[in-house]
DNA sequence: CTTCGATTCAAACATATGTTTAAATCGAAC
DNA sequence: GTTCGATTTAAACATATGTTTGAATCGAAG
């Protein structure tokens, strides 16, 4: 018989596991953290991610993949409904709402979770991560949500040529980027910015900000 | 003859490393990159790291600081050239124009010598560098100018919240930083990006974008 | 209680890293 | 040509890393 969970010591330890790793991957980086530093924090033996995951690098994976998986589900989902409510209007969709749709449920998943947080801001600097590693793993799991964004941009600004919205998006995205990464823990954030810093606040002020930059003449 | 006299070798053996190094670490990361591989590229002995510089952490910034400071001095001298011409006219300085000042410079810096491509793609890796060497480096080196440009561009929209201008100006920053970085070196482009990521061309798409973000009601 | 596969554990492994050392080499001033 | 300080060089050093191993331990089924 292969499976269920006899045990109740082996779920703990996987999520202990990815709890520890996400944390540090987060903080630290990816290299950087060495699987001492994650089973130490993590209160488990060293050997135990080897036989849990086969790898650091599949640890990696199984960190993105636990929380980026069921994100990606909620986005595509809003993004498909803004679409189909716009052909039913026979309109084009708003440009704001196509943004909302896609910023909104990223960062509300920053409190979603313990640990939601961690994953947030390690997302916002994979985008750029010099690790192969890191970016293959990341940009498998984050494509075809981008890619889904991007059409529906279209839809909303078909005028915009479209080489202009590729870049705008990117511009946009590094902004968000730069966002979720600053403002998913503490340590990146310079005196004086911790005000102000609450996931509804960021929404009212970042939303309004890529839009208008979308939509310059 | 094209080969240039070498009446001391030090100067040529440091400019190698510091070449080397500035690849490296742009498309690498800073702690990926080994020493043994710098030297390697350099054709140079691995202690010339340690007998010119000190330590990696000295040679990094090192990096940093042969071309910030002379781009540092190019971005001040535009800012208080707009702020000095504001004043002049007793008008207020236009948002556009401030960001231009800071943006132009950084971007057509580029182009500027070989090998300052990587350095603009290292620096815009580096705002949310989880390493904190890398960190405290580089926010010594940028941050006294970023708090001009927060200043100035206070002065052209004196009437926007100063904790919504904050963060205006890191959703601006974080646009800037991301195209910095995808621009910078090929293999963080992806594919259909290649088209129009000339200097001139993304100025023409970035300070159009960001000054809306910047203005939007 | 015994058995057996799944898990945990301490130890070892092979390799890679930044740094140091001490001898060799170079370039010019004497 | 000799001398001397600056540089280069190969080797060693100490430490850290991801991974593997084989024995110990655990939990339930027989």
């Amino acid at each position: 018989m292969k499976v269920k969970k006899p045990k109740t010591r082996q779920k703990d330890t996987r999520q202990l596991i990815l709890d520890s790793a996400e944390r540090l991957f987060a903080r630290e980086g990816f290299h950087v953290t060495s699987l001492r530093a994650i089973t130490g924090a993590a209160g488990v033996n060293l050997a135990a991610v080897n036989y849990h995951f086969g790898s650091k690098e599949a640890l990696l994976e199984a960190v993105f993949e636990r929380r980026l998986i069921p994100l990606n589900q909620v986005r595509r989902d809003k993004l498909e409904q803004i679409r189909d409510e716009a052909v039913e209007k026979g309109k084009r969709p708003s440009t704001k709402k196509v943004l909302q749709a896609f910023i909104e449920p990223t960062l509300r998943f920053r409190d979603s979770e313990s640990g939601a947080k961690d994953l947030i801001a390690l997302v916002g600097r994979s985008f750029t991560d010099p690790d192969d590693t890191v970016r293959k793993i990341f940009f498998r799991l984050i494509g075809p949500i981008f890619q889904l964004l991007f059409e529906t941009l279209r839809d909303a600004l078909p005028e915009l040529p479209e080489n202009l919205l590729y870049w705008r998006l990117h511009f946009a995205l590094g902004a968000l980027a730069h966002t979720m990464h600053i403002s998913g823990c503490d340590k990146f954030l310079p005196v004086g910015f911790s005000d102000g810093c609450g996931t509804e606040s960021l929404l009212s002020m970042l939303i309004p900000f890529v839009t208008a930059g979308m939509e310059a003449s």
